[in-house]
DNA sequence: CTACTATATTGCTATATGCTCATTTAGTTT
DNA sequence: AAACTAAATGAGCATATAGCAATATAGTAG
């Protein structure tokens, strides 16, 4: 963690950024032990086709998910399963802090 | 991790999207080890001051940063340490892409 | 070849937010 | 009180992108 040069961190936060979407976690969250092709993530999210396939791109795209083409049918997974580190980290930071607001409401 | 709701998704969207700014992680990286005033940070990060006055405040409000009044000064540090585990969790995802992409460029 | 289906892509709009400049607020000094 | 300084805030601009509708692409079936 010594030399942060500006490309450095360029790639972290574009990383976080990718995280920095509802929807993706939701989706990321869906696939969490099975793959699914697009139209059960759009089952499943409620959102509609393009966006879906878009995020999906994207998350391809980071290396966070991985494809597999079987005919017609685009199946999604998790290519990198160390993102969900990251979001339990990122819950416990979370609970932490409405833990500390709840404590401060009770005086 | 089985109920995610919408609310917690928009929690952990607006954590990770605090940290997808390359400013704001370089004014992490910089408070790393000891707190710094405002004035310090703006020397360090090379950013105006009402810029990074801006960036300190969402990330004191999101908590991970705690500050210290002193006459004239805010000093700022680290509130919340697990905040560089999850640089070291993204950077390692950065660096297994970029090992993957090379080796597929031997071929 | 035609009709159909699953994904991907394109064009667009609306919204969010990073950045800068200018100003305000709060504390200090003389 | 007036002048000065550090930090915070407000206004406006520019850019990025999520979402939607429409279309394109690619595989399948008849």
């Amino acid at each position: 963690m010594k030399n942060m040069t500006e490309e450095t961190l360029d790639l972290m936060a574009g990383r976080f950024k990718i995280l920095s979407e509802p929807m993706r976690l939701k989706i990321l969250h869906s696939l969490h032990d099975h793959e699914m092709n697009v139209q059960q993530i759009v089952e499943v999210t409620g959102a509609n086709q393009a966006n879906v396939s878009k995020h999906l791109g994207i998350m391809f795209d980071a290396g966070i998910l991985k494809r597999r083409k079987e005919g017609l049918n685009s199946f999604y997974s998790i290519a990198d399963e160390s993102i969900f580190k990251l979001c339990d980290l990122v819950c416990g930071g979370i609970e932490k802090n409405l833990r500390k607001s709840l404590s401060s409401l009770k005086y």
